[in-house]
DNA sequence: CCGGCCAGTAACCAAACAGTTACTTGATGA
DNA sequence: TCATCAAGTAACTGTTTGGTTACTGGCCGG
């Protein structure tokens, strides 16, 4: 539009430090297209959008990640491990059943109210009907661990006659992720439509306490 | 790129039947729009993509709308309409206090599982922070009957002695809620990364009478 | 019976976008 | 000490996209 000169290319005297660091540079871009790509989910999210914000360009994206695509599919592994990585730290049958349950509970809503961006990659992965993490080979053996370990306390629960003996372990997870995931990722509708304010500190731990009350009711013989 | 002349207009005699229905087409256009952005979200969704499955073209999208913006506003202000009209006819106090939650878990969960496309937009509204929502002067008063009738059926059940005195309204239509939207949102991570296909019948019948414990459980005396 | 109005069409436009090219710079090891 | 190669930059490109313009044609009140 302004410039003729195609092929001289006039260069300003380096503005940015150069980096140089190809670690930093990766993990800068990863770190800013989850941030993108949760706030804006995978249609809206802009690959310029996550060069600047990782302080680099789009040039070095491409490099690393190959496409947009691939960058989204290694922000989703990353915040898959995140979560199972925490969980397995958890140890939730040092305890007694009912502790195990409700220690589980207890964590899962607080990473959830800690890593909204995780849920909101959740809700932009479902909207894709797992398009790309049915994809990823890194994920298919992360998962069994959290649903063995679940198994083994509510068979103890349920020898020692505390639980129900038909609760399934599954079940019980999907009751727990159920009840954290919902009022966090739709708090601003729910907050709209009823008029209070699902963020305030009262209502966030009558919540949790909600929580592990309702997990427990439900498996209780 | 293929035909030169730009002032002279040259037109094929009608290929398509013309309507001649604003009623129809406006309503052909909010329920291409409400699939289109069901489907790819705010971002993903296309105008083009609106017109042709609404069999018109984007002029009268605009002429009708405005913007894509207040299409996507029209669309969900319908699907709240819907569900909240929907609800209305249940008339949960009709009953027994149990029989009534019962009834409104019941109605929930299947409604959410007959609409999708609600709890998708649901999805991309909380994405954005309910930034439509919170401008749409149309449903400020839609969702208080819910509440209030909810409040009633509560209030019966404490009086009986057959639910606890701390029952809050809010919290145990959020716990219908989060228990319907998450097992139906989520379906398509959980079933890939827990190996179960969640659509299957004897799952969604289980996850049914599970929702209905768990929600009485929660709150009986 | 005709002039204006409104539903409808298709071609067009500028901006935004994902992805590419042509080039520069700094570190390293022979 | 200099050739090589990876890290980095910025400008460019073809395409897509939201939104507009210029036009057509059926219908209805005067």
């Amino acid at each position: 539009m302004d410039g003729g000169e195609k092929k001289t290319v006039k260069r300003r005297s380096q503005e940015r430090v150069l980096q140089r660091d190809p670690e930093r540079t990766r993990a800068a871009i990863l770190e800013a297209a989850t941030r993108e790509f949760a706030e804006n989910g995978m249609g809206g999210a802009r690959v310029d959008a996550i060069a600047e914000r990782a302080g680099t360009n789009k040039r070095m994206l491409y490099h690393y990640f190959g496409d947009k695509e691939q960058v989204y599919l290694h922000v989703l592994e990353e915040a898959y491990v995140g979560i199972r990585t925490a969980e397995r730290e958890l140890h939730i049958g040092d305890r007694s059943p009912e502790e195990g349950i409700a220690e589980l509970a207890l964590f899962t809503w607080r990473y959830f109210l800690k890593h909204p961006e995780f849920l909101s990659l959740l809700g932009t992965e479902n909207l894709h009907r797992a398009r790309w993490l049915r994809q990823s080979v890194r994920l298919k053996e992360l998962h069994s661990h959290l649903i063995v370990e679940l198994t083994e306390v509510l068979d103890r629960g349920k020898k020692a006659g505390v639980f129900i003996a038909v609760a399934d372990p599954l079940n019980v997870y999907l009751t727990i992720a159920s009840l954290g995931y919902f009022y966090i990722s739709n708090q601003y509708t729910l907050s709209t439509i009823f008029g209070r304010d699902l963020q305030e500190k009262d209502n966030l731990d009558a919540w949790e306490r909600h929580i592990v009350h309702v997990t427990l009711a439900s498996i209780k013989a």
